[in-house]
DNA sequence: TAGCCTTATCGTATATTTGCGATATAAGAT
DNA sequence: ATCTTATATCGCAAATATACGATAAGGCTA
């Protein structure tokens, strides 16, 4: 048991799921804020700004990394991060498109 | 270790968290799009269109319930489930507030 | 009442995530 | 060449999620 049954589901679906999984996580949301509100790549500094050690504050950025929200080089000893920005565009076009359709059906919602 | 370091983040961010974490499912992505597609509650039939035993695809309609992106009325024998559709608004907002940001600054991208 | 059908919950096994310290790695400084 | 500094990776412990079968609970029908 316990077997695991994600790769039954369509593409789009795990591609949503995957992009939802990222973001789930308050360490991952207030990174990817930090790279929001600048108009530069951030190297160091998110490592003050969380509440966590520094491995683990790496392995979320891997994590971002890995899923495509944000792109990274390293560059030695030090990295720089930002937003993948075409990700997003794409992620926030599915969401919106689901939100819509349950924006007109919902006139009629029943509970 | 590994305590839960969930809390020491602004509530916000852990609404969203929270949120993307009911959606980081491709079974729940999949229900979500059953219950958009129609116009009424949705009673069986969720289990039909799922590879997955009943009592998991009750389980994850717990988890839908419980992050408050549906509503659910259990009638003794047939439950009843539907799209929150506020939760989904405010949410959605959220995340465009989060890619409006994003979409200004990326002009300047640099990695 | 007894049996049936549908959905929820419990118990449990396995998988995955979270988090840290320790260690490696890689560029720059001395 | 060695030291420093910044970041990544490894290894591990604890927590959480996933999935199922078994069982409970709650209305229907006969």
């Amino acid at each position: 048991m316990a077997f695991n049954k994600k790769e039954e589901f369509t593409q789009k679906e795990q591609d949503l799921a995957n992009f939802a999984k990222a973001m789930a996580h308050p360490a991952r949301i207030a990174i990817l804020k930090v790279l929001a509100q600048r108009n530069e790549c951030i190297c160091g500094e998110i490592v003050d700004l969380l509440p966590l050690a520094q491995s683990t504050v790496s392995q979320h950025l891997k994590e971002l990394k890995t899923a495509g929200l944000i792109t990274g080089s390293i560059d030695g000893p030090r990295s720089c991060y930002c937003i993948n920005w075409k990700a997003f565009e794409k992620f926030n076009s599915e969401f919106n498109f689901l939100f819509a359709n349950l924006k007109v059906k919902n006139e009629k919602a029943c509970c």
